[in-house]
DNA sequence: TCCATATTTCCATGATCGTTGAAATGTCGA
DNA sequence: TCGACATTTCAACGATCATGGAAATATGGA
């Protein structure tokens, strides 16, 4: 990952509002919410909420496609995993202490997880 | 690691300038940086470092110590740790590819690692 | 084609942020 | 205690950002 793309998307995440939809969106899964639905569960106007969408889409964090009338949009997860890795590899570069706790993590994370689901 | 430190982790690595000089930290490992040399490297007015600086250390991504005239700054890996991993279980909680690929990164730059440093 | 719905774009306003000069603080050596 | 050095704090300016009202665009149904 490059690095302007990792500071587009810390700073797509640097904002209370863009960071609560995105977990939102996380949340949600592969399938996403409509706009509409985002901001009615953020309880922020419309257009607010469309232009943090905007910003994070730029980010490469959320995708959209439209479903009938509404806007669908749902998280990136590639490009979530891209920046944990650029995280990971910037900073263990010296210190493999981070990547000692962050392997924990994902163990965790992958024994909980259906195992029919882990194939990437 | 709550949601509010998170952000502020986000907040401070989202400018070109800070997260540059954290990337420099980072590279410099646990002995750290005096001001004076980040500033002299990064091309920067001391006092605009300063404030950069001030941020970094606010987020708990960096810490400072005094060394006669002058302060070193370091990172903190831990709360590198922290945040890559609140960014995987608030993301894996769905997603089981962005745990599986964040392993592999992991288990990549611990196999390069001295062992004996491998212990946290 | 006309209307209702869903969302975005345009625009203006207030708030926050980044930078820098100048002054202040803290440390060391004489 | 004085002067030189390293860094921070203060104050102010310009730039960028977040928000919301109003208008515009796109879709689906009658």
């Amino acid at each position: 990952m490059e690095n302007k793309t990792a500071l587009l998307a810390f700073s797509a995440l640097s904002q209370e509002g863009r960071l609560e939809v995105f977990r939102l969106l996380v949340k949600a899964g592969p399938d996403g919410l409509a706009a509409g639905l985002i901001a009615e569960q953020a309880g922020r106007a419309p257009n607010t909420l469309s232009a943090q969408l905007n910003l994070l889409q730029q980010a490469g964090l959320i995708e959209s496609r439209r479903e009938g009338r509404s806007i669908i949009y749902s998280a990136c997860f590639d490009r979530v995993s891209d920046l944990i890795v650029y995280l990971m590899e910037d900073c263990c570069a010296g210190e493999p202490c981070v990547a000692t706790s962050v392997q924990a993590a994902a163990e965790r994370a992958l024994c909980c997880a259906p195992a029919s689901s882990v194939n990437s």
